[in-house]
DNA sequence: GCTTGACTTAGACAATGTCTATTGTAGGGT
DNA sequence: ACCCTACAATAGACATTGTCTAAGTCAAGC
C-alpha cells in the first residue's frame, strides 16, 4: 500500500495524516468497506477525521483509479481497493459478505451486437448472490 | 398487466386504488423506475398517494415476486417489472438510460467451484455499462 | 521560517428510505 | 344492502447516506 502512497505523491496529490489513514484503512484483500464504515475505522486511528474528508479522500482514489465504487448492496456504496486487477463479487444474501471471485470467460463478448441496442459497451460488472458457509451452518 | 392483478388478487392482496396504481405505472418494457420516478407518476393518477404507501407496494411486489430490484446506479433502487424472463441490464454511463438485455451463455456456469469459498450460488446480476447512441451523438 | 493554495473541519443541507400513530376502507359475514 | 374488522393508506417524524460551504489549518516549495 505505500507504492499506492508513493504513486499518487508522485502524481501531486499532498500527502496528509488524513489521506494516509484512509488508504491504511482500505489495504487488504477482500476488503469492501462503505464511507461510514472506513470513517468509522479512520476515527480510531486518528480521532479528528471528518466525515466530509473520507468522502472526499474515497471520491478522489475512485477518479484516480486506484478504487472502485462497487453496488453489491442497493443501501450504500463500497468502496474497493482490488482496481488493478479486474474482478467480480460473490455476495452472501445473508450476512453481507463479499468476496473478490475470477469467472472464466469474458461475459462483455456473451452480448450479441443485437442486443447492444447501437450501445458502445466498455465494462461490465457481475455479482454472484449466494449463502456463505457460515450462514448455511447457521 | 391486468393479469398481475388478477393473480394478486389470486394470492390474497386487497385491490386498492393506491395499489392499482402503482402497477400501472410499472407497466411497460424497459421500465427502470426510483420509488420517487414511482411515486411522481402514480400521484398524476391518484394525488392523494402518499409516498409511504408506494414504499410499501415497491416492497410488496418485490417480495411477491413480480418486481425486481436493480442496483445499477448507485444512487436509488431502480424497480424492474420485467420479473418473469431472466434478463440483464445495458446502463448508458451518460445519461443513465437503462435496456433489458439477454446475453448468450450462463456467467453462473462461468464461476468454477474453486472460486466459490463454499458459497451456494444461487443468482447472477449482469450490468454492462457503455454509452448509448443519443449520447454518443451530442 | 514564511507564504500560499490546497486540505480539513463542523455542521447545515439534500436525497432516499423507514417507521409510527391515526384514519380509512375492501371484502366477508349477516 | 349494511356492518365489522383486519388490513391498508396517510402525514409526517425520523434514520441513513451523501454533498456542500465557510472558515480555519497545514504541507511543500521558496
Amino acid at each position: 500500500m505505500s507504492d499506492l502512497l508513493e504513486r499518487l505523491r508522485g502524481r501531486g496529490w499532498r500527502m496528509t495524516a488524513q489521506r494516509r489513514v484512509v488508504a491504511e484503512v482500505l489495504d487488504g484483500d477482500h476488503v469492501h468497506l462503505t464511507a461510514d464504515e472506513v470513517h468509522a475505522r479512520a476515527v480510531v486511528k486518528l480521532p479528528e477525521i471528518s466525515r466530509a474528508t473520507v468522502y472526499n479522500t474515497l471520491g478522489e482514489l475512485v477518479s484516480l483509479g486506484e478504487v472502485l465504487e462497487v453496488a453489491t448492496d442497493k443501501r450504500a456504496k463500497r468502496y474497493d481497493p482490488n482496481a488493478h486487477r479486474p474482478h467480480h463479487h460473490l455476495v452472501c444474501a445473508r450476512c453481507g459478505a463479499i468476496r473478490d471471485v475470477h469467472p472464466d470467460g469474458n461475459p462483455l463478448a456473451d452480448l450479441p451486437d443485437s442486443e447492444r441496442f447501437g450501445f458502445t459497451v466498455s465494462d461490465v460488472e457481475v455479482t454472484y448472490r449466494g449463502v456463505c458457509p457460515n450462514c448455511a451452518a447457521a
